[in-house]
DNA sequence: CATCTTCAAGTGAACGCTCACGTTATTTAT
DNA sequence: ATAAATAACGTGAGCGTTCACTTGAAGATG
């Protein structure tokens, strides 16, 4: 394989040192105009390409960001990976992608090789690890932008949409709409710090209304969790007559489910999703959702963790990213 | 931000020299069993992690691959993406990522970017370019892997699914089935090389039956183009009973147009996508489709691209790869 | 016992760039 | 007229590795 010229080359032809061509590339003070248009002009000759990788050596930035997320093959993740490229793109700046598939040890490797392989920050979705594990990670390397999770710390910043305040939302269009009896689907796991979970029972108590603890049920976040969750939610609970569910995939399984069993959506069993994936509005009936704007959400990290790497000392607080609802034809009013 | 150890620390405290270190670390030859285990004892402790930068200044490897994709939003594409990843890391292999929005300037500036950036290799999805730009690219610079397209040259290997064949396929289905009016909507752009068009062509020859210059339609590769598609095709041959789409997401915007206009799927209208998705499944009806393996596809380019970086001097011929054809319940047979 | 081979380890240069200075001319202030 | 400041460039070192060589010691061979 050819070698492409190096800066030396186009030094030895513009008769400069390399640090003028160097001052030339990077419009750095220090040079004359005349010379560095004559400098370009060889840099465009030769077809020079500044090498990144010796950049990275010589400066300690590597002009490249560590994403870590669980799938990027996941449609609502899909949004924020790109928000965050574009981003870093029009920086001038790369992307490392890793799927953790939501696997702690995957999530700790990836944090590993990002270090070494000299990333000059990484953004996080939707970490697994805790709070206290990534705060002590980012303490003794590198700036860390955390999606979706609350974060107060220096050296870590928190970019997230407010899940609670929309759930309570999307909940009070339902108490409004006449339905009483609403099912939640949510994700595995511990849910402790579920922020949809908190809004649900927020939603519940400020209307001064009970839940069954039944119509509450963990699944996993895919169309066939949502397909899976809704069967048992609707067998145990034949009375139930709206589902909100943890994200679209879910509610599009959920969707495919009634039809299975029989019951029509709207008319006799209400669902709702969250994240507004772009098929939402395709699926029949169109899926009423909770807009989740991954890609302003991606875009916004990013620029965090730019701001971040320029100013390591500035501690940023968390930012809240607005939700909004949604409403289509999977949910109406009980008759 | 701190600095982590270096190979120098490393060699102090064990009191060898870098070089056998280096030697350790690597798994080399020229290095005794007990020193390497001290060595790596020592490795451990300080948790020194070679810096990757440097490694690729010095080797002229950079354990990076470009990949080069029209948009990583795209259901369809993420999983070629996803399966080019999971290949890459399982080499410990990085991947950076370019969206070119199926823009020709963003690809070439992409092209341009990887080759200053030190990249090892490219992977180029749905390229652009034509292929004698893509060969004179590749010939003066890195080893390329395009995918989707019949590229035979040294430098370039193609990985592609045989979409002649399968389109061929899905044509007889429906003609079997009784359908003899059947629209095409496919991508925009020049349609030479078309391999849909082609398999379309080519079943109705060998059927020896005629088809209607308006029963093929461009359309955006969208939702919304199909939808669009689908509503300019229905109502200028309303007499239309099958459509076959250039991809999934396109024939969901399909199935949602045909019951905007009032025509059932698949009793009056049978729908056929490409791709099938994660989510072709779920949607009711349910879609027939060619089910063209994304992940597979990313995952063997990557391989190949792998072979090409360590054997450079081999030419490779191009791999096509199986499609299936996915029969579900928006397709049947005229009653 | 002299020589040859083999294996383990060390040495210096090189990769392509930036950084912190150093140098020389030219302008401005006093 | 002289000192001081500024602009335009050059110089050497260093970033953390690997690579091509060299060295040294131990064992094999005749």
């Amino acid at each position: 394989m050819k070698r492409g010229p190096t800066i030396d080359d186009v030094a030895k032809e513009a008769g400069v040192s390399r640090q003028t061509v160097s001052r030339a590339i990077n419009n750095m003070t220090g040079i004359s105009a005349t010379t560095r248009e004559r400098i370009m002009t060889i840099v465009d000759e030769l077809g020079y390409r500044p090498n990144r990788l010796a950049q990275g050596m010589a400066s300690k930035r590597s002009l490249t960001i560590g994403l870590i997320i669980t799938d990027v093959t996941n449609p609502a993740h899909a949004n924020v990976s790109r928000g965050i490229q574009d981003c870093a793109q029009s920086n001038n700046y790369n992307v490392f992608i890793r799927n953790t598939d939501s696997n702690k040890q995957n999530e700790l490797e990836a944090l590993n090789s990002f270090v070494s392989e000299g990333v000059d920050g990484i953004v996080l979705v939707g970490p697994r690890h805790t709070i206290d594990e990534i705060m002590n990670f980012a303490d003794r390397t590198l700036p860390i932008v955390v999606v979706h999770r609350y974060i107060k710390a220096p050296y870590v910043a928190s970019i997230l949409a407010d899940v609670v305040g929309a759930t309570k939302k999307a909940l009070e269009y339902l108490f409004g709409a006449g339905h009483r009896s609403i099912g939640l689907i949510t994700r595995l796991g511990n849910l402790d710090n579920s922020n949809h979970l908190q809004g649900y029972k927020q939603a519940y108590q400020s209307r001064e209304l009970t839940y069954s603890p039944d119509w509450v049920i963990q699944a996993e976040r895919t169309l066939a969790g949502g397909y899976k969750g809704t069967q048992r939610l609707l067998s145990l609970n034949p009375e139930m007559t709206a589902i909100i569910t943890y994200n679209d995939l879910m509610a599009i399984g959920a969707m495919k489910a009634c039809s299975d069993m029989g019951r029509c959506v709207p008319d006799s069993v209400a669902i709702m999703g969250f994240d507004d994936i772009a098929l939402s509005s395709y699926v029949t009936p169109s899926l009423s959702t909770i807009r989740f704007n991954g890609y302003e959400v991606g875009r916004v990290a990013m620029e965090r963790l730019l701001d971040m790497v320029a100013r390591p000392d500035v501690i940023f607080s968390p930012t809240l990213l607005d939700i909004e609802l949604v409403i289509r034809d999977s949910t109406n009013a009980i008759k």
